[in-house]
DNA sequence: AACCACAGGATTGGATATCAATCAATGAGA
DNA sequence: TCTCATTGATTGATATCCAATCCTGTGGTT
């Protein structure tokens, strides 16, 4: 139905947010019309949209790479996060109904079914989906794109970042902000929210490699050949180790919760 | 130095927001071409850029057209822009030094003297450009773009509604939300906002063609010659009138504030 | 050895021609 | 008048070609 481009740009952006392609990989035009047996023209329009999208940047005559953000983007990515999600926040607490907060409850019990389960990989995808879900609960279509724009921004920080804080401590948070909320108190739960972010942000160490660097043929494969858009495997656990030894205060697991 | 797409997507973007083109506008890829002397490719991407913007909208093998946004996106993209600017608020209340603030009451200053010498266009100008100089004070790039992405989108559903309401009430608008934001008044300061904002869209309506529908040809023919982006001649004293009548309660002026 | 200049290769940005797919309008026939 | 098929126009996409620019590697110079 749509367009190849945007097919093509939504797999890039597939693979870029599964951190198989991390920042400053080159994204060539002949590369990757060979991958997708497509004519470098559609590959540039997909470049064009990630590029919009912030997940890219085109250099003149030099060509795309996924986009490295400075620790100074990095800062103002979560700090719009922050604002959206507060602003969402403080229309929810007046306009929400029961079967708003049950859905948000609920979401929040799968997550920590799946945290005692075990399985860090789902806790994590249901961590990230609470955001989407708390700002479509909004029903403003607009806002949610922003969102969604600002949240696969996050996601590729987190190529590039390491994060030397307990997660453990933030796994409440989202039943905290849902508890806040509901009873109307929304200030308390906007300053959870603000701190929800900081916590992540605090500790971040930018200028490293954390995902192990992958040709974009290697990282594109597993969306190719279907065609059905299936979600490949988890990076959870594919993930590779890289050879250098781990230094003190990295850790390689992934967030359970934002 | 930026790509010929990107400058084509910029004109296209001010003939849309100028009122050139009205929403509904087929854009027809080889009219665009021959008007700009490019490749179809490049008009391409140029329409794909705006799309992605909100500003067109693409069907497939139907082409691209001026984005008609409905009543419904038109409530959301205020609400968007409500939110933004009080969450921009809330942060200028707390980190916002001397500077900043006088910045905003020249602005608010100039505007006052572009009204007082009757210069509507100007003061139409200005009072645009007075939410865009107050999100630039956040020091957030990222948002800025956000905010600007909205505010081209409000511009466009001015081609589609007739305001009814007496524009003067607004004049003062900004320079009481830079009075309470300084004294540190934020509620009040965010409830002004959101009825800023309301009082413009409470008397909007839709599925009317405010602005007369030009040809691309004739739309775009004052931003081409020069190359240099020169602003062409304001449409506020370019505007032509329709040849219907006006109807009751609906007036032909240019929003002086929004 | 270090440094600079220049040539060549590679890549991107763009133009043109061409073809297939789809939509819309037109017109023939019941 | 209504229905259906054909035709024309437009878009989506490809292949090929060319110019501009960047990177690199070589070679000469100090």
């Amino acid at each position: 139905m749509s367009s190849r481009s945007q097919a093509i740009a939504d797999i890039l952006t597939r693979a870029i947010i599964d951190h198989r392609l991390v920042p400053g990989c080159k994204l060539g035009e002949r590369e990757l019309s060979e991958i997708f047996h497509v004519s470098r023209i559609v590959v540039r329009q997909a470049l064009i949209r990630l590029a919009d999208d912030g997940l890219a940047q085109i250099e003149r005559n030099r060509g795309a790479f996924v986009a490295r953000p400075s620790m100074q983007e990095a800062m103002e990515i979560y700090d719009a996060l922050t604002l959206v999600e507060q602003g969402v926040a403080a229309q929810l607490s007046e306009r929400l109904g029961p079967a708003g907060w049950a859905e948000l409850r609920q979401h929040v019990e799968r997550q920590r079914q799946a945290v005692a389960a075990g399985n860090d990989a789902l806790a994590d995808v249901l961590g990230q989906e609470f955001h989407t879900v708390f700002v479509r609960l909004s029903r403003n279509k607009v806002m949610q794109e922003i969102h969604a724009q600002l949240v696969r921004r996050t996601t590729l920080l987190r190529s590039l970042i390491t994060a030397d804080f307990d997660y453990c401590n933030l796994l409440d948070d989202h039943s905290r902000i849902v508890d806040l909320l509901e009873k109307g108190r929304l200030k308390p739960a906007m300053d959870l929210i603000d701190a929800h972010h900081r916590s992540v942000v605090r500790g971040y160490i930018m200028d490293r490699q954390v995902f192990p660097e992958l040709t974009p043929r290697d990282a594109l494969e597993p969306y190719l050949d279907g065609k059905t858009g299936e979600a490949p495997k988890s990076l959870s656990q594919t993930q590779i180790k890289t050879g250098e030894k781990d230094e003190p205060g990295m850790h390689r697991h992934v967030h359970a919760s934002r």
